[in-house]
DNA sequence: TACATTTGTGACAACCTTGTCACATATCCA
DNA sequence: TGGATATGTGACAAGGTTGTCACAAATGTA
């Protein structure tokens, strides 16, 4: 939890401050980020950031529950009531996925680190969360759409979640392997992951969830 | 590249040292992992490690390539040719893979972390290698399959590649799900990731590679 | 203006890391 | 046995890390 302090800042230091601070958890993991190029980066006292927050360690907590909260508001615009057919929401959740990195890409590059590169034990036991959140709601899909025909029954619902969860996942290495070098030009230049690739990303996730229906319907 | 006087060394201090490395950088980062905890836990001095290897890079990347010639040794025992069936070929390349981790469950652990949580810039020009030869592999099957008929010529080869190894790799993660008690258990005591649940996998495989198939076909 | 409160500062301690090097010990060979 | 070579050792330097704390500056208030 930040301290009164940080929350008493003026909008702008805030804002360049957790910018700064999800650039370096964003380029690094956990127990190599450090304090130090925070400050160097931001031109400002290390005791600063102990009066923000208590730890290394709260301060990641906050940029993992800002970030979240980030993403939530993007993602939680997809209503699935509006979609009759599951794939057509399945796909416009990508599709709210692209504006989320476009629009918060430092939050996505975090977001992206702690779901699947980070190891550190000092945070391990913070890092189930949201992986459990996403199946717990793909559970309850697959079910759903069992129900309604739209996913073969005799499907184990485990093996389905872990199939969308996991393609869901891995679209961003599929990208990096068609469109390899702006992936890295746009992250050395702190830019979106996506950035101008849109339409070639809107491709590959119909094509993506053209063989998933298949193996599943 | 080791020193002489390291290939000088009695086979069983050898793999003695090579054992505690590969657990040190198994359990941690290429960033965080120690040569003081390696030398603490073998009980020799620091100053050997160094008449072994110039640098930590140098241990490292002889751990690196140690594990994928063991891994080499056991995957490559199995031939296309003894297949007609495109899908039984790649069921049996998962069951070799279950040898491997059950008698090399270090290197198979390191070459998970190398593969999938590694993100040191230390070592990052070192870790595309294992990752475009899996591509170039596939790549070649699925052409193949498309010729055959086992796979549907009008899906891009890119997606099918990428769509066969993004699966490949994340079955581990699946049966992490399933059986989450059994795998920490075996994690903490330095066991081989799948151990007893080798029915278990072979069923999962079973499933999901039916999955591909009606995905791909 | 004068005082109280909040915010900013950076030297510092304590602890880690890697790689070195002069020296000690063990092994081999004649 | 004696001398050369190979192997083992651990204190050390140089650099990094986090979190602290007495102090300085800015801001708010009366």
């Amino acid at each position: 939890m930040p301290t009164e302090t940080f929350l008493n800042l003026s909008e702008e230091k805030r804002q360049r401050f957790i910018e700064a601070a999800l650039k370096e958890f964003a380029d690094h993991n956990y127990d190599t980020a450090s304090v130090n190029r925070i400050i160097k980066e931001l031109g400002i006292a290390r005791g600063s950031v102990y009066q923000y927050f208590t730890d290394k360690l709260d301060l990641w907590l906050y940029l993992k529950e800002y970030s979240e909260q980030q993403k939530m508001n993007v993602i939680q615009s997809v209503d699935r009531k509006a979609f009759t057919n599951f794939w057509d929401y399945y796909r416009a959740l990508f599709t709210q996925g692209i504006h989320f990195d476009l629009q918060h890409p430092l939050c996505s590059r975090f977001l992206y680190r702690i779901g699947y590169k980070e190891s550190s034990k000092e945070v391990s036991n913070y890092l189930d969360g949201w992986k459990s959140k996403a199946k717990l709601m793909f559970t309850h899909w697959v079910e759903e759409e069992k129900e309604a025909g739209t996913i073969n029954p005799s499907i184990p619902t485990e093996l389905a979640v872990h199939f969308l969860i996991s393609m869901s996942t891995s679209i961003t290495e599929l990208l990096q392997n068609k469109y390899e070098v702006n992936f890295d030009e746009n992250f050395k230049n702190g830019k979106p992951l996506i950035a101008s690739n849109i339409t070639e990303f809107q491709l590959a996730v119909n094509e993506l969830i053209q063989l998933l229906a298949k193996a599943l319907t």
